[in-house]
DNA sequence: CTGAAAGCGCTTACAG
DNA sequence: CTGAAAGCGCTTACAG
């Protein structure tokens, strides 16, 4: 099909004034007659005149649109964090490309790729856990393309980043779960490559530690962060012969995978296993019970992470240093976790 | 930050040949000779150029990028269906730049305009609930930029169309209900102007009907399509004298919030009420009880829509007629619905 | 205040 | 086989 659009130039013939002088008068230029930019003007909106970004992306080497790559835009956690771009990129005049990694490197290379070809003037992205390598973000960032980190960061490169306190939420859901009086608790943890593993690991572990409980390697699988995987780990751990009386999963996919398996073989929550999650668990209170979960400013991670990168776009310079901003998580208790506090 | 990228003109200073030689070996002309051509492309390798695909669409007039806009990415049917568009488009070389309209007119309006002005190639559209108005559809399509809408369809535009068969799979639901033996069947339905919310408020109907069960206005509601929605829409059901022994929800959101309501008033599920819902409930299974539902081919609905695009895209005139494909929708039966049949 | 010219990075008839 | 030139739609010093 062909496209058809009016142009500078279709003006400045009808008004027999030359391309600079509608250019002038479209761009509100001080050096214009008011009865020229008038006259231009009045064309132009008769005509639906819209400039052409492409020529002038051209002309600029910018587009004033930024990327996002998510692992899965259909993760709540994600899809809210692009709302928080959304919000900051809109305000600020710029448009958002959304790309999924299906937590594949291929597709994050490609994703890449097509930033790098098509200047985008920045990105945001939450690093696939397949990604052990990162120097395609590294190239964008030296070929002038900044890039954000948020949720899953990574310490192979130099530039903002936005996360969570992931070591605090899990030590602080961990020791939850001990003042609940248990005593066997398992982890079920993400990716082992990935950041945000590692840190809420180590929660967990100075968790247990601080309260004089032996840490268990068996009690802790990792996971990728599906539901097939926490009901998969969910059973292993309960075929375990000294089986944990808590568990704690390292997202809401995982943490309903728990919650099916244990249903499924008919243990009661939080009698049998206490259960608790990490993530937003906009639909835990649907399940039967609802679940604990440490909660996270997704949005927010992504109004964040956004205004950062806008900040390096529309700077000339690379900032003396770079920040890592750090946000507070939030533990919301519910009945999967509430047992009765037997002694001591 | 500044931008720095290799141009053809580079190439073309170091080697001492013309840029339109440059060009031509790397595209791969058939008239230039081998020896230049292994020049050009060793050069272009080692400094790692790429083409401007901007200054390619100033040329050509085409991005190869083709836009979506749904209503809200978060939500399951939709993210499962721009799989299925990236799928497509992936495979035949386009990229996809997806809007989300939060089931905003104005959003609409402006996710259309930013295709306009960068001249995205095609797109794809679920319309919003709030977009009585699609002229701004037919404004792109009159510009040369092909529409083609999946899920929510109007019939203000003709294009082609990719829906389900939301009469059949409303009927069947209701049927099934009538089957276990309910009598009074709720239905909570969709935004009142949305084209689905029509078909399946008539399978519903004439499924009645078909057996003799009086219609009554009352047990209609229409609600948006969320989780609080279904939730209100159900305390007032249940407030009624005459309370159904069955609800019907129009979406998964809408049915996530029947669940939920229906669990805090202490009704079960499915003997005090039976309930079934629209969508593909890829965590149904996790509702205590599982709820049966009308599942929807998501993705292929976004393989469809994508493929009819590429296809107007591609070829050089108006077809001579536009299609509407009808997929087919799927009753799966869960606990929720399975009341023990009493009587005849 | 207005116009002619150059240029953003590329492609492609048109000559040779 | 190769080069010079025009052009995609726009902006912006540079002259006047």
């Amino acid at each position: 099909m062909k496209r058809v659009s009016v142009t500078i130039k279709e003006i400045a013939k009808a008004l027999d004034v030359s391309k600079s002088t509608v250019s002038r008068a479209l761009r509100d230029s001080s050096e214009i007659s008011s009865e020229t930019r008038r006259k231009v003007m009045e064309l132009a909106e008769k005509l639906n005149y819209y400039p052409n970004p492409i020529a002038i992306s051209l002309l600029k080497n910018r587009t004033q649109t930024i990327g996002v790559i998510v692992p899965d835009i259909a993760n709540r956690f994600y899809s809210s964090a692009i709302g928080g771009v959304e919000d900051i990129a809109y305000s600020r005049g710029y448009h958002t490309m959304i790309y999924q990694s299906h937590e594949l490197l291929e597709r994050e290379l490609s994703a890449s790729r097509h930033i790098a070809s098509r200047r985008v003037d920045g990105l945001v992205v939450a690093i696939s856990s397949q990604s052990e390598n990162i120097d395609h973000f590294v190239a964008l960032q030296e070929q002038g393309i900044p890039v954000v980190f948020f949720d899953r960061v990574s310490d192979a490169m130099q530039t903002h980043k936005v996360r969570v306190d992931d070591y605090k939420g899990a030590f602080e859901a961990t020791e939850h779960l001990i003042q609940r009086g248990c005593r066997r608790i398992a982890h079920i943890a993400g990716p082992e490559k990935v950041s945000i593993t590692r840190f809420r690991l180590e929660g967990y572990k100075d968790a247990l530690r601080k309260h004089g409980i032996a840490f268990q390697e068996e009690w802790v699988r990792h996971s990728e962060i599906t539901q097939a995987g926490g009901t998969e780990r969910t059973y292993q751990l309960m075929a375990l012969r000294e089986r944990p009386d808590a568990i704690f999963g390292a997202s809401d996919r995982i943490t309903m995978g728990v919650h099916w398996a244990l249903r499924q073989l008919g243990y009661k929550m939080p009698d049998d296993v206490a259960v608790i999650g990490f993530c937003d668990l906009a639909m835990s209170s649907l399940l039967d019970p609802p679940v604990s979960s440490v909660t996270q400013p997704s949005f927010e991670m992504g109004q964040q992470a956004t205004s950062l990168l806008l900040d390096l776009i529309e700077s000339k310079s690379t900032p003396a240093e770079y920040e890592t901003r750090v946000l507070r998580s939030n533990l919301v208790i519910n009945k999967s976790s509430l047992r009765e506090i037997v002694g001591s």
